[in-house]
DNA sequence: CCAGAATCTAACGAATTGTAACACTCGATG
DNA sequence: CATCGAGTGTTACAATTCGTTAGATTCTGG
């Protein structure tokens, strides 16, 4: 998706442009990160942002002016995001140009809906490529969907193509049970364990695995599980 | 000053409606209060306001429905003020439409500048056409029709349409049981959670999905629903 | 080979979702 | 005013999903 919305970070802190551009590829932007104004302004020569995210304590320069410039030569909607949660701070952000003022600390998912709101479309789409290859079967995640050599189609459900995902994103590699069940979102504990069990088990089945000898889905005693599938993300 | 931009206040306790008015009035706009959403619907009738502000927590009426419509049918910008300061509520909100969500208690002087911000944009809030394709399907919103790709017509309700739209402006994102709700003006509640149902199921059958398998809104287990489906509004 | 731990999986059940059937509202119509 | 029919929420029950349980099975160290 080549046409995905371009929002730019400018912060000089690492972590947040870290954590934002996290999140905004999570949902479908493109993002290009700067730690400081003049490079940001380098690269405006080159590029036109869709939405310009802004902290306005820079260590170059200030960075009211460059939002009034922003704002005022290139089109793009600009999102001030700050310490300084004064209300006249936010006033006067706002009167130069800012077309919205996040307050730090705050929760990328709101900044996700505030940019949206501004570019008021519908939105990139959460899956970029969704369908992987491996084995002679076809994983489709957006129709939840595995697909055989032959065509033949079997369904899966969610809590199955997470587990499958998982293994997609990591083949050849160890996977820990406990890695597991934090990137599935359970609560650890004993029971827990069983249910990341039977889902496997499950996936099995749909797989078609043979219990006793397992090809695709491995099991390594005592550590996790270990995929082993030449597998092509498309 | 006949074209100072008009504002409406929909809240329900008169010392914020005075408090607002004077503000704005003091900042040269025109501004209309009201106390209650029929009231407030009635008299979208015969003006157009250039910015709403809507408070969230009205007595007649749930307030985020009343902004999904606004949002769509209106151009006007739209302004939650909530005293629901969860960034859960400020992201539904957001995605139902609003173009800026203030968290009570606010201060005037940044309603105003609020206001401003979103009126030097004209936002592109309103969509502009009214018919959709997807997946050889054309939906006609004006004319309440779906059509075919061999061109036969299958009429569909208004109740039908409100799902529909809600899924052909978030193709291939996953749309949540309570943003739904919230949408479509639902108290949440045992029964309401049913009809919700209801509505999907009889689009789905008017999409003709087959019920084993739905290849256009995708069921995600306790989380809500996906629309797959590539969607050209024009 | 054995004991104990780890894993597998059939079966059950709670929660969620699907949908047919019914009930109510509201305009249109005779 | 009675009737009809479309639209839509409600109810009741069916179907699905998925975690939990429990007993079977497999693995490992000794």
């Amino acid at each position: 998706m080549t046409d995905a919305p371009l929002v730019t970070i400018l912060d000089d802190e690492p972590a947040i442009r870290a954590m934002l551009s996290d999140a905004l590829e999570e949902a479908g932007f493109r993002t290009m990160g700067f730690s400081r104004a003049t490079e940001f302004e380098a690269a405006l020569k080159s590029t036109t942002p869709d939405v310009c995210l802004v902290d306005l304590s820079l260590p170059d320069r200030d960075g009211l002016s460059l939002v009034h410039r922003l704002a005022l030569e290139q089109g793009a909607s600009v999102i001030i995001i700050s310490g300084r949660a004064q209300v006249q701070d936010r006033v006067t952000g706002l009167e130069l140009g800012a077309d919205d003022y996040i307050i730090k600390p705050f929760d990328p998912a709101e900044v996700v809906a505030r940019i949206r709101a501004r570019l008021r479309k519908p939105g990139p789409s959460l899956q970029t490529s969704d369908t992987a290859r491996f084995n002679g079967w076809t994983a489709h995640f957006d129709r939840y969907v595995l697909t055989d050599n032959t065509g033949l189609e079997t369904p899966f459900s969610h809590a199955e193509g997470e587990v499958l995902r998982m293994f997609l994103e990591r083949p050849k590699r160890l996977v820990s049970r406990t890695m597991m069940q934090e990137s599935l979102g359970g609560a650890a504990g004993q029971s827990f364990d069983r249910a990341m069990d039977v889902r496997i088990s499950r996936l099995r089945t749909k797989l078609r695995e043979d219990p006793r000898n397992p090809r695709l889905i491995k099991t390594i005693y005592g550590a996790g599980y270990i995929f082993l599938g030449d597998v092509t993300w498309s």
